[in-house]
DNA sequence: TATTATTGTCTCAATATGTGACAATAATAG
DNA sequence: CTATTATTGTCACATATTGAGACAATAATA
C-alpha cells in the first residue's frame, strides 16, 4: 500500500447495455454481502486517468475503454472507518497494514461505457464476486456509493447527444431498434421511432450494411455501424 | 500545514464580467512574477466544496458564491516541486516545514462567477498581487494553469443554457443588452440581437422593471432581473 | 397465398430559429 | 422647438427542426 496515495481514490460506475436496460457492475464483499462500486487507488508515479484504466483493465479484461471523469466526491460524511474495518476484518487483512486504507478519501468518478457481451467480470482480492445488476433496481450499497451511480447516470444522460455514447455500448454492427433502446434505456423514456431514425440518419455519423434476417415474421433491419470518421467527434 | 489532507489541492478560476470581456483573477507570487490561478487545500475534517468556499470567501470577500467542479487534475506531470522550492524560497517559507507542498498534488478544479464590481480581490501570504486577466488574452502560467483556464472555460460554454449564468455574472438588475454581453463573452461570438431577446423572454425566467435612462440619445433600456422562482432551476 | 409484425420512408402540422424591417424614444444639435 | 442620431422593443416572413401519423415493403408463419 505504501506506494499508493493516500487519501485519493477513483470509484467506477461500469455501465453495459443487455436486451433493453442499462446495468452496472457492483462488487460484493467477502463474508459481509456488502455491495459497492469496483474502485481502486493511484500509485505514487501514474496518472490518475491510468490509475482508472488499469483497474477496469484487471476486471473486465478490456483493454481499450471509454471512460469519462464525472465528479469528485469529497464530503467528510462519506468517512465510514468503521465500514472498512469489518470488510477488511472479513477477508483476513491485517488492520495495521492496511491502516491508511481506514482513512478518509476524496474519490474522483468516472463511468465506463463497455460492451457488455465481451465482458467477463473479475473479482479482486477484497470480494467474493462481481456481477451486473440494473441501474433501476439497485439493491442498497455501501459509502453512499449510490449517490454516485445517480452522478454518473445524470452526467451520462447530459453527454448523450454530444459524445458517441452508443458506440461505445453496442457491437460494432447494430440495428436501428438497437441503438434506440440504449437511448431510451439511458434517458429512462420511449422515443418516437420515426423521430430518432431521421435525427441519427441526418447526423450523417452511421454507415448501412446488409440486412440482418433473425428469423422473425416482419421485414428484416438494416445493420449499421459508426462511420469511422465520427470517432474524431469531441475526444 | 500538518491538519490538511496530502497531495489534495484545488484550484479555482474565478470569472467575472466588466464591460464586455470575461476576465479571471490571478496571483502573482512574491518576487518572481510568476502567474497562478487560487487555490489551497483542503482540512483533514473539511468538505472539499468548503474547502473552495473558505478560500475564495478569504480572496474575494464575497459569502454565497456560485461555484461549479468541472474537473479533476490527476496528471503525473503536472508536479513541478522545482517551482514549488522557488515559490517557497522567495517568500522566505521554511521548505522543511512546508515540504509538503513539494510533493505530488491532485487538483480539483472549481469555476467561480461573481460580480466583478462587488470584489477586493485579496493576496495570500505566498502572493504579492491578485488581479484581474482577460480570458482570452492570458498571460503565461505556472504549473500548466492554462489548461485549467481552457477547460473551465468550456465547462461554463457548456452549461451556459442549462445553469442560470446570467444571474451570477450581473448585478441584480441589468438590461437586455447586459446580458447578451455575457452570453457573448462565454461563447467568443456574436448573438443575433433580436433572436436572443426572443428567447430570454421566452423562456419566463425574466423580469421586467423600469427603464434605465443612461443619459445616451436613444431609447432607454428596460431593466430587468431574474425571477426569484428562476432559482429552483437545476441546482 | 393470406397474415403478422416490424421497418423504412413520406407527408403534413406544429414549433423553433434566422433575418430583416420598422416604429418608438431619449438625448443632442441646430 | 424641431430634426437628427443611436439604440430598443416588437413584428413579419422565411427557413429549419421536430412531432405525429400514414403507408407501402418485406421476412417469416399459418
Amino acid at each position: 500500500m505504501e506506494n499508493y496515495l493516500p487519501h485519493i481514490a477513483y470509484d467506477s460506475v461500469i455501465f453495459g447495455f443487455s436486451g433493453e436496460r442499462l446495468k452496472i457492475l457492483l462488487l460484493e464483499y467477502h463474508n459481509t454481502g456488502w455491495l459497492a462500486l469496483p474502485g481502486g487507488f493511484v500509485k505514487q508515479d501514474e496518472n490518475l486517468d491510468d490509475a482508472v484504466h488499469r483497474g477496469l483493465q484487471e476486471r473486465t479484461g478490456l483493454d481499450k475503454i471509454y471512460l469519462e471523469q464525472f465528479h469528485t466526491f469529497g464530503n467528510v460524511n462519506r468517512h465510514q472507518p468503521e465500514v472498512m474495518k469489518t470488510i477488511l476484518e472479513a477477508s483476513a487483512f491485517s488492520l495495521t497494514e492496511y491502516a491508511l486504507l481506514l482513512d478518509r478519501f476524496i474519490s474522483v468518478g468516472y463511468y465506463a461505457l463497455i460492451d457488455y457481451e465481451k465482458v467477463k467480470p473479475q473479482p479482486d482480492a477484497l470480494s467474493d464476486s462481481i456481477d451486473w445488476y440494473f441501474v433501476d433496481e439497485l439493491p442498497p450499497l455501501i459509502f453512499k456509493h449510490e449517490e454516485i451511480v445517480q452522478k454518473a447516470l445524470a452526467s451520462l444522460q447530459f453527454n448523450l447527444d454530444r459524445k458517441l455514447v452508443g458506440m461505445n455500448l453496442l457491437p460494432s454492427k447494430f440495428t436501428m431498434k438497437e441503438l434506440q433502446q440504449v437511448y431510451e434505456a439511458i434517458l429512462g423514456e420511449k422515443l418516437r421511432r420515426t423521430t430518432f431514425q431521421r435525427k441519427m440518419l441526418s447526423l450523417g455519423i452511421l454507415e448501412r450494411h446488409e440486412k440482418r434476417f433473425n428469423g422473425k415474421a416482419h421485414k428484416a433491419p438494416y445493420l449499421y455501424s459508426f462511420r469511422a470518421s465520427s470517432f474524431a467527434i469531441d475526444r
